[in-house]
DNA sequence: TAGATTGTTAATCGATTAACAATC
DNA sequence: TAGATTGTTAATCGATTAACAATC
């Protein structure tokens, strides 16, 4: 196993800490005890202590956590500073406004290249990244190895895309299709993000706000 | 409260059940048990019983669930049907995807206007939608009561888009800015979608995958 | 009827919170 | 030293899984 077999729960708070601590910088702030980072964040200190502690004990007692300091090693859980090589498949207009709107560069990742089916818009740029066709993804992968996909295509031909990419040695996948890419890939490392999904959640969650009502399914 | 107090958890499942069973209904299966759904899922046959008992009994014994029905169920639920009025803040790069990319139209929802500060594209449509200056924000919520804003703008704009919108009645947020929406508005429903953070925990879990090793935090 | 599969209660597991001794 | 706040253990809470009687 890696670190301590760390739970999904604290890892996904983990990007939540990196930027308020971000913020906290950028207020000038040098030091936050748990306590008030928990009130800003709206969290408990109990579970901010016990969460950092699962990767060692950054903070000092009596004094707190050093912002800078514990801001670095969280990017560094995350493996923020690491080259990555990114690729995109489909581009479209989600395609085109993540490839414009994630700074990859920021955390030293490059974003190679971008591929989609559509042929005629081979040789156009985004983000000033050359767009592909599709045909010629194995052959891209082969010279220059990337190591993770950004997969923004309909739910059709993302199976495939997949496996193809998963033979090629992608091993990381940051899904926006339609499709859940399951475990059938132990090795992938896998964040589907399904925008229509947050979108139905929403949807729920703007009823029960504003009916206090009772039971209206037994009918 | 609502139905019966239902645990968040249960509800960020609905939508992927809703997801699985169309896809079952437009392979034109008819009827599914939770053990076979629960396989196709890849989760287990209790918690999918007990997921849709939280809101009624659906199933048949013997029999299991009947697709279509239980998808309209779903929708029912999720409010999927329900007319509803949803404005854009920020017409860039991801406002636009969005507005393109997301089919409000299919659940009953109007796209009815996209606001930016630029006013340089005011005139302007994305996906037929006009885009209007900031400065006519408050003006149209009077006369045009949307209930639902999408936030597509950068941090520093958030908090006070959000405070104006509220004053206006409006009670949803579907927010991709780096802003956290948080409880001060009591009765408001929030979506955070922090695409960044999903990037995030993705590179964390990249290490995690090929890194079968000791603890690199020791030191 | 017998077989299948639900709805639901009970058992287990994991995550969060509380408490407090250690220590800066 | 006294005060503050961590790291960590123990208690609580919630969510998931297992089991099985009810029933189609």
């Amino acid at each position: 196993m890696q670190e301590k077999n760390i739970s999904k729960s604290v890892i996904r708070r983990l990007p939540r800490y990196y930027r308020f601590l971000g913020e906290l910088l950028k207020e000038g702030t040098e030091k936050i005890s748990s306590r008030a980072l928990s009130e800003r964040m709206r969290l408990t200190a109990s579970q901010i202590r016990q969460d950092l502690n699962c990767f060692g004990g950054f903070g000092q007692q009596g004094y707190g956590y050093n912002v800078k300091e514990l801001r670095e090693e969280i990017g560094a859980i995350l493996h923020l500073g690491d080259k990555r090589r990114v690729i995109m498949i489909g581009a479209g207009n989600l395609g085109r406004a993540i490839a414009l709107h994630i700074d990859f560069q920021r955390y030293g990742w490059e974003l190679m290249a971008v591929f989609d089916r559509d042929d005629t818009l081979s040789g156009e740029s985004i983000a000033g990244v050359k767009i592909y066709s599709t045909d010629a993804l194995r052959a891209f992968c082969a010279g220059n190895r990337p190591d993770m996909a950004v997969l923004c295509i309909p739910r059709e031909g993302a199976e495939e895309v997949v496996k193809t990419l998963t033979e090629c040695g992608v091993t990381a996948f940051w899904n926006f299709s339609h499709y859940d890419i399951h475990a059938d890939y132990p090795n992938a490392a896998v964040e589907n993000v399904h925008l229509t999904d947050s979108l139905m959640i929403l949807s729920y969650l703007m009823e029960e706000s504003d009916e206090p009502e009772d039971d209206p399914v037994t009918t």
